[in-house]
DNA sequence: GTTGTTATTGAAAACCATTTTCATAAGGAA
DNA sequence: TTCCTTATGAAAATGGTTTTCAATAACAAC
């Protein structure tokens, strides 16, 4: 194994050891086994603040593993998806997009502004405690009256950058 | 041309005037054609309260005019989403949904309570007074923040219904 | 009503993100 | 190391949507 970096005063780490240590054993935790395809794909999602879509992650992959293929890396996500350590998001443009759940610190919120023009994506964080407020309340309502056991909600604005809006 | 009913004081209605009459004179306003299929397609949304896919929509339109195509649908929907007649939502099955984006009233609200089990959806207007109060804060915010021009914003709540939990 | 121009159409093929198939390879407990 | 099972890559299949292209229909001008 391939000694890369000593970041701490712990023992040496692997390549299969950096990042993102909750989610593999949340892997192996779920009765899954770490594979070098899977440690990739968390891996390039722990170290972007980009909205990958599968191919996109798949090129990342691909530089450092290139015997990983597309199939595992959609295999991959799904299953990260399925246990909850990743995102599904879709903006509209026909490719599904991923982002890792949470950070060491806990659940992120994934709230976002979409350019309708060139599709760039903004995470904001903005007015994110007044949303989360109002967000909560109505799960609430929402949960009661519809009789629905919601698990997840999602917020996008849509709208022209900057650069989009000039031409 | 065939003479359908006849529900006021007015003179009779054909099949190319009955509903929505501010969506042709939309259309054509834009400088597009009115055709058959381009109605039955603008017939068939403003007479569901359900959220259609484009087969959805052609099957409904096909009952009545067998000779307007799939692809039709799909041009229509689109031109119909470009000036802003209609919306085109993802709720991530894999297929786009369309509804009518506004009644005779005005602009109308669309969010979604989204069954993961089954793919019911559910329109709620609860608490919608507060979320726009919020949205357009918050829009405000972003817009300045963000540079972007904002035109456009979805929430969506995702859980499982009543029949899909028992399962 | 007729004509002429041009947008619109249907059918079939193309497209493209994602999924499935299936034989091979690799994880990891014993 | 062995063995069983899960995971994998390559290629084919899938399925919603878009494109192509020749034929048709809308509608403005006559």
């Amino acid at each position: 194994m391939k000694m890369v970096f000593n970041n701490n005063r712990g023992p040496m780490k692997t390549e299969f050891e950096k990042g993102h240590h909750w989610c593999r054993h949340r892997v192996k935790g779920c009765g899954f086994r770490m594979t070098i395809g899977r440690d990739a794909v968390l891996d390039v999602l722990s170290n972007t603040e980009d909205h990958l879509s599968a191919e996109d992650i798949y090129m990342r992959v691909h530089e450092t593993y290139p015997s990983v293929g597309l199939t595992s890396v959609y295999r991959t996500l799904d299953l990260l998806v399925n246990i909850g350590l990743v995102y599904k998001f879709d903006f509209g443009d026909g490719r599904a997009r991923y982002e890792l759940a949470e950070g060491p610190r806990g659940k992120d919120h994934h709230h976002h502004l979409v350019c309708t023009g060139c599709g760039r994506i903004v995470n904001y964080r903005d007015f994110i405690d007044e949303e989360v407020a109002l967000l909560k309340k109505t799960e609430e309502g929402l949960s009661k009256k519809y009789n629905f056991a919601i698990t997840n909600h999602l917020i996008q604005f849509y709208g022209l950058c900057e650069g989009c809006r000039k031409q």
